[in-house]
DNA sequence: CTGCGAATGTGCGAATTCGTACACAAGCTA
DNA sequence: TAGCTTGTGTACGAATTCGCACATTCGCAG
């Protein structure tokens, strides 16, 4: 069961994976008509007139690492639909704590707040790996939203998987080890990456994790013991996928389940 | 600033405190017409035409202890707006490990997944402090929506509002001692309830914040001891809510504060 | 009033994580 | 190649939490 929602929340990635060849950098505007051969799964799951709904207004942005998508409790410009690399929505106290509550790749959006009606959040959305999307401004977003209760339908699905995935962040943090909550990190970034490894310290994932910094080099030492993944210096590469997803114990696939039941077209 | 989250936080729960006089048990049917006297402030916030909207559809029901509102995976066929008590949304993982990952009492609804076109959640909502409430069904709530705008608009607001709280669970379960955790936990729960003091277990305390019971019966008595709360055998009064507050250490508020800003009219 | 089950207080060793610190290694720049 | 910055491995005492266990106390039913 878990390799079967595995499988499948890959075979989204590998359906996406190849289409992602536009290293033209910095187009201006939009250039695919077809909405099918933009490789971010939500845009290419709309109805054609959902699509040309937005089209107008979609504009390609790089999302370079660091970047703030969003700050908290600032208005929201934008929603971004990533095509490749990863942003992380972060929440934090007012003491500045801060901590990874959720990712966004390829399989969706972020900018919730706009259909949501809260028009600013109290997260922080920041790029954690570098790529591309289509951005589109926040008014164009909720006019497109209000003339087609089809695209509202499939922003708001994907709001219902986010939540779901926050929860399990929530429950992981509260029940798991550092190793456990590592290897979930790994394997949710790795299914929404093109290839299994990637550049990553470890002092950056103790930011993620809300650990030391040392505990995660001690767990990422045990899962290289296992044989799980290898590390050189700033980069893992994760080497056996389900054996990461075991060690978790459940909590991983709860939200890639919800997902698929409600976002994955055809299959 | 906290202080003043604070003050408007629990003025909501003034406002409506008083205003729950219902003690007929089982009213069948919808007996006040005007909204503003329903103690669920979701529901008192609504314009009239969107009152009447769902008022046909609307039952009043008692919320039993240990009552399970929905359960994960299953179709949602009723949502809930309480009037008092409250509901908590449990997380669990496919090895059965539970959390708690959010409340709510008569400020909001449940059956989010109505509004986000889930049909369903893997959530599980259970009612933690005895009460009632209004509830309508899933199709009548689906039909409503549609047909009014802004009626959607507050439903989605308070999702908004729900997802915050979730990610400050998160945020909390990963960076706090267990005796933060569990004033965070009694503050929420005390802001939903009438008086000061309720009837709870430090074993259900345990279930809901995933540690050991001792770890419970260890972290209130450290609690009693800075005089911010007084126990005896299977009841918790609140005595210091802001000194409570403070020992949190700034996570607390942030989702009041976006619940003020989203729903609050007036004032 | 007595007995019983539920709730609570406490203890103990083990495991985990923390805070802090320091040495070494890798890769870049001059 | 030398030097510097950044990333990583490791150490150690302290604090926290865990798992488990057992004794006590409270409140209700008989």
């Amino acid at each position: 069961m878990c390799a079967k929602l595995n499988i499948s929340f890959a075979s989204i990635r590998a359906q996406t994976a190849e289409r992602h060849d536009a290293r033209a950098p910095n187009r201006p505007k939009l250039m695919d008509t077809q909405r099918a051969a933009i490789a971010n799964n939500l845009l290419a799951g709309l109805s054609e007139s959902d699509f040309l709904l937005l089209k107008p207004a979609l504009e390609w942005v790089d999302l370079n690492l660091g970047e703030i998508l969003h700050q908290p409790r600032e208005k929201l410009e934008f929603a971004y639909f990533p095509t490749a690399g990863i942003c992380s929505i972060i929440a934090e106290s007012a003491a500045a704590t801060k901590a990874e509550a959720g990712i966004v790749g390829r399989e969706g959006y972020i900018g919730w707040a706009i259909p949501l009606h809260a028009g600013s959040s109290p997260f922080q959305s920041v790029v954690q790996m570098q790529g591309r999307g289509l951005r589109i401004a926040a008014s164009a977003l909720q006019e497109a939203v209000r003339k087609s209760p089809s695209l509202s339908a499939t922003l708001l699905k994907f709001i219902q998987v986010v939540m779901v995935q926050i929860a399990q962040t929530a429950l992981v943090n509260s029940h798991n080890t550092i190793p456990q909550r590592l290897a979930r990190w790994l394997v949710m970034y790795r299914d929404r990456m093109d290839g299994p490894e990637f550049a990553i310290t470890h002092e950056f994932l103790s930011n993620m994790l809300g650990v030391r910094r040392a505990g995660v080099s001690e767990a990422l030492s045990k899962l290289e013991m296992k044989k799980t993944i290898r590390t050189t210096r700033g980069r893992i590469a994760i080497l056996d996928h389900s054996a990461l997803e075991k060690l978790i114990g459940g909590s991983y696939g709860v939200a890639e389940n919800e997902y698929r039941r409600l976002l994955s077209q055809g299959t």
